[in-house]
DNA sequence: TCTGGGGTCCTAGGACCC
DNA sequence: TCTGGGGTCCTAGGACCC
C-alpha cells in the first residue's frame, strides 16, 4: 500500500507562509529569468491565472486581479522541502522522495492496525502545525493509482478533507470512470490524443483495455501503467536514490548574447557548476557535451541550435579539464550572427571514485593532486559561500546573467536576509529551529 | 521587450562482431 | 549469380515527470 503526499501549491505557499498579509491575495511563482508562471495558489486559479504560461503575456491580468508575482527562491523552497521530508520520515518508517514537493510513504501493513484514512489526516495535521503548510495524501495499493487519489483529494478539498483512501475496488472503478486518460500519472499530451483518438477516454476504459494491444501501440511504460490501475503493482518503492546518470547545467540569458565572449563566459559557468554537481556525486565522467540556441519563438530570425560533444579517454571530476573540453564543444558550434538565447554543459558517462581505468593512449595523463585541489575549491566556497574562488574564464561583470527581478528573502537559510524580515513573530512556531 | 530547468526511460536504427 | 542469423553497443529522438 502506498501513501503518495504532495504539498498544495507549494512554491506559492512557501511564499505566503512568511507574508500573512497576502493572506486571501492571488500569488504566483515564475520560472527562471521571470519566463513563465511555475506555481499559482487557489485565489490565482480563481482569476485564471494561466500555469506554464508565459508572465509577459499575462501581466494585464495580474494587474487586473491585484496578483502578487515572485521570482523563484529555490534556496526557501529546498529548505521548506527538507522540513516537509523530515516530518514525513518520523511518522513513517519508509519514505520515497519523489520530487521537491511529493513523497511516496511506504503504508504496507498499516491497515492491521490502524484505518488508512486516519494516519492520512495525522500526516496533514502533523504538516500543517509544524510547516503551515497544506498537503494531499492519496493511499492505494499501486503508485499510479495513489496518484490519482491523490489528485481526487485535492480537486475535492472541501469533501475529502485532502485525504482519500482508495484501496475499495468499487471506489477505484467509480472514480477512473469519472477522470479522463490525461489526468493519469505517465499520460501526457501526445499520448492521451493518441488514446482518445482510438475511443479510450476514460481512465477505467484504459484500465480495461488488454495489455497486449497496448504493448502493440505503444510502448511497456504504458503497458505498466495499465497495469498499475488494475492494482497490479509494477513499480516498486525506491527508498534509497539512485546515482545519476547524467548532469545538465543550463540556462536562459537575462539578455539575448551575441558576443563570443559574453557565450564563453556563460558556458564556462555553467561547466563550472556542473563540475561541482558531479564532485557532490562523488562520480566522474566522460562525456562532456554542449548546446546553444537561439529563440524558437522569435520569428524574424533563423532558429539556430546546435550541440557537440567530447568523450574523455580517462574520467575526470577536475573543472579544468571540464572547462577545457566544453570550450573546444563551443568553439565548434558556434556562429557569429545569432541573438543566442540559451546555452548548457551536459555530463554524462559516469564512472565512480577509483573505478576508472587510464587509458594507454591518453596523452593528457591525469593532473597531479587534482583531487586534493577540487576538494580545496569546493571547500572554500561552501564556508565562504558561492562563488567566492572562481575560474577567470567566467567573468566578472556576467551581463548574461539571469533575470530575479521579483525575489523574496532567504527567509530560513540567511541570516542577512532573516533581519531584513524584521519580524520573527511572522514566522511560524516551529520555523525558529532553522539551523542559523 | 518579455516564453524555465533538470531529469528519466524507451525505442529505432546504424555500426559492428562472429 | 547467389548475400544469414544472432547478437551487442551506441546515439538520437521522443515521450514523460516535477
Amino acid at each position: 500500500m502506498f501513501a503518495l503526499v504532495d504539498v498544495n501549491s507549494f512554491y506559492a505557499s512557501c511564499e505566503t507562509i512568511f507574508r500573512p498579509d497576502l493572506k486571501g491575495r492571488p500569488v504566483v511563482v515564475l520560472s527562471n529569468n521571470d519566463g513563465c508562471v511555475v506555481a499559482c495558489n487557489a485565489e490565482a486559479k480563481r482569476c485564471g491565472v494561466k500555469m506554464g504560461g508565459p508572465y509577459f503575456k499575462q501581466k494585464d491580468l495580474f494587474r487586473y486581479h491585484g496578483v502578487i508575482a515572485f521570482s523563484s527562491n529555490y534556496e526557501l523552497y529546498a529548505d521548506m522541502s527538507h522540513r516537509v521530508m523530515t516530518t514525513l520520515e518520523e511518522i513513517c518508517p519508509r519514505v520515497e522522495k519523489y520530487s521537491i514537493d511529493e513523497a511516496f510513504c511506504d503504508f504496507s501493513g498499516v491497515r492491521h492496525c490502524r484505518n488508512l484514512e486516519d494516519l492520512g489526516r495525522e500526516i496533514c495535521a502533523t504538516l500543517l502545525l509544524r510547516t503551515h503548510l497544506t498537503v494531499g495524501v492519496g493511499v492505494a495499493q499501486t503508485k499510479t493509482l495513489a496518484k490519482l487519489a491523490n489528485h481526487a483529494a485535492k480537486k475535492w478539498p472541501q469533501q475529502t478533507g485532502g485525504v482519500v483512501d482508495l484501496s475499495n475496488i468499487e471506489k477505484q472503478r467509480k472514480l477512473m470512470a469519472y477522470f479522463p486518460v490525461s489526468e493519469v500519472w505517465g499520460i501526457g499530451r501526445r499520448i492521451s490524443k493518441k488514446l482518445d483518438a482510438m475511443g479510450i477516454k476514460t481512465t477505467l476504459q484504459l484500465a480495461d483495455t488488454d495489455t497486449r494491444f497496448i504493448r502493440k501501440h505503444f510502448s511497456v511504460v504504458l503497458e505498466r501503467t495499465v497495469r498499475e490501475l488494475r492494482g497490479e503493482s509494477c513499480l516498486g518503492f525506491e527508498e534509497f536514490v539512485p546515482t545519476k546518470q547524467e548532469i545538465i547545467c543550463s540556462r536562459s540569458f537575462g539578455e539575448r548574447l551575441t558576443e563570443y565572449e559574453h557565450m564563453r563566459q556563460a558556458v564556462c559557468s555553467y561547466a563550472v557548476r556542473a563540475a561541482e554537481k558531479l564532485r557532490a556525486e562523488h562520480q566522474y565522467c566522460r562525456h562532456i557535451s554542449v548546446f546553444v540556441k537561439t529563440s524558437p519563438f522569435c520569428v524574424n530570425e533563423p532558429y539556430y541550435g546546435n550541440q557537440a560533444m567530447v568523450k574523455l579517454l580517462t574520467p575526470t571530476q577536475d573543472s579544468r579539464d571540464i572547462i577545457s573540453a566544453a570550450m573546444r564543444c563551443l568553439c565548434a558550434i558556434w556562429r557569429d550572427g545569432h541573438h543566442y538565447q540559451k546555452a548548457g554543459v551536459m555530463l554524462g558517462d559516469f564512472f565512480s571514485q577509483g573505478v576508472a581505468q587510464l587509458n594507454l593512449f591518453d596523452e593528457n595523463s591525469p593532473r597531479l593532486n587534482s583531487e586534493a585541489l577540487m576538494q580545496a575549491m569546493d571547500g572554500i566556497n561552501k564556508k565562504r559561500g558561492k562563488g567566492t574562488l572562481y575560474f577567470a574564464g567566467q567573468g566578472i561583470q556576467q551581463p548574461w546573467q539571469m533575470k530575479r527581478e521579483m525575489l523574496s528573502p532567504r527567509y530560513t537559510t540567511r541570516f542577512s536576509d532573516l533581519l531584513m524580515v524584521g519580524s520573527l513573530a511572522n514566522m511560524p512556531g516551529e520555523l525558529h529551529h532553522s539551523k542559523h
